[in-house]
Parts: structure tokens; C-alpha cells; sequence
DNA sequence: TCATTATATAAGTCTTTGGTTATATAATTC
DNA sequence: GAATTATATAACCAAAGACTTATATAATGA
């Protein structure tokens, strides 16, 4: 059983497509459409500074991407399912390989949150 | 019967994904799905200078999206079914609305070429 | 061969992007 | 309430993008 997928205008396909066209934020769209992760795992699994995952998490946040979620003093992403685009992101994240060299590393890196 | 979809890297995916993030190319690529389009022809109902169509042609040809094919003073630029991410390409071409407005606008402004 | 037509390429400009460092904010813990 | 931890934001910078204008190339046709 497929959903009918909602068609979609040239404006908002694009837009979408941006927001995910960068290796860091696929990957993170990848990994949210498990499960929520905070910025600090993140920071620990891309090996990036914190102001540069919190600048693509703001990037796929004001695209409607992800959502965030604040538990104490961390701040959880998870992907957005109310998202216009949906459908399109996830036939996008469907095609990517879960073996990917590039994701399994990043996931190796995953440390657990106190709070877990 | 739905063809089994090659998983592909993150790096590839980008790739692909920054040529078509860009009005003027995801809309030459759904337009290039159905037949090809000389150089001039996209000028006209892009409305757009030629170096500029040029530009992004040929960015979508090195990106290995569509072929180039000679026939006399013109060169027509049609869809690249040998491209590895073919797959991704058409689903993202897919969902995208054949209704959609700019779209009609682009596609009512095509004229004829002398060798058609 | 010369003018015309179709296209590509080069060089310049302006904007956007993705990082940096430094600092602000907000919750937690001592 | 002071120090710590998690995160966001601001300002800056270098590189990439998407145009522009000017010019080169290549095929066509007189």
C-alpha cells in the first residue's frame, strides 16, 4: 500500500531540496528520521564546532524539516512529520544507503545523553 | 512492478541533489524527461540570457544529469537515462506537480525549432 | 569567403553559504 | 548565587553560485 504522494510546486520543492542539498544536514536527516538526537551528540558524532551543527540544525528547522524539542538543558531534533514536503524527504532518505562509509562512521560516533 | 532502487552514497546524493536545487534547473530536468530542448529554446521560455542557460546546462551535464547531442548549428540537451542516480532524479521529478505554475508559464512560451 | 546564427567561455560583480571566533542566554548543579 | 553546561547568535571571512557583458568558436547559408 503506497501513499499518494502530494504534488508539489517548483518554490517549495527547491527549498526543500537546499536544505538537505549538504552532506551534514542529509546526514542528519537521515539519522532524525530514527530517532531525536540533541546538538551535543551531534557536535560529537560530525566532529563540528557547536555553532556550526546548531547553524544547519537552524537552516532545516526554518525549512520545516525538523522540530525541536527541549528536555532540561538539552535540545532534541527529530524529523518534522507534519512536513509539507514529506514525502519528498523521504523518498530522498529512502535512496540513500544505510551502509554509507560517510553514515556508518558518523554513527559510531553517537555518545549517550545524561538525561537518556 | 516497482524496480528495485540502487542505494547510493552521501556524497554522490549531494551532488545530484545541488544540480536540480535550483528553480531554473529542476525545471529544465522535468522538462528534458519528456524530449529534448535546444539551447535557444530554453533562452525563450526561460527568459533568461543565453551564457546564463548555457551555465546551467552545462553544470547539469557535468553533474551527468543530461546528454548533449549535436544536430547541425543546434545542440539539444535531453535526460541522461545511463545517469547512476536516475533513480533519485525521477523521484524527486516525480512528485513534483505538472500543474504547477510556473511551470505552464515556462512551457507556454516554447517555440519551434527550424529543424524540428 | 563573408555574414549570420547558435552556442560556449572568460572575466567581473554581487549574493549566498558554510565555516570561524567571541559572546549571550538559559538551565543545572554545587 | 556562582560556576558549569548546553545552546544560540553575532560578526567576520573565504569560497561557491548565479548572474552580467564581452568575446570566441563552430556550423549554415548567401
Amino acid at each position: 500500500m503506497t501513499a499518494v504522494t502530494v504534488k508539489r510546486d517548483t518554490a517549495s520543492t527547491v527549498q526543500c531540496m537546499k536544505a538537505m542539498s549538504d552532506p551534514t544536514r542529509l546526514l542528519i536527516m537521515k539519522l532524525v528520521q530514527k530517532k531525536a538526537y540533541c546538538v551535543c551528540q551531534f557536535v560529537d558524532m560530525f566532529e563540528m564546532s557547536q555553532p556550526a551543527i546548531s547553524q544547519h540544525l537552524r537552516k532545516l528547522k526554518m525549512a520545516g524539516l525538523v522540530r525541536e524539542e527541549r528536555r532540561g538543558q538539552w535540545r532534541f531534533f527529530s524529523m518534522n512529520d507534519e512536513f509539507g514536503a514529506r514525502d519528498l524527504v523521504l523518498s530522498i532518505l529512502n535512496q540513500l544507503d544505510d551502509e554509507d562509509e560517510t553514515l556508518r562512521a558518523i554513527q559510531s560516533k553517537e555518545k549517550a545523553v545524561s538525561c537518556d
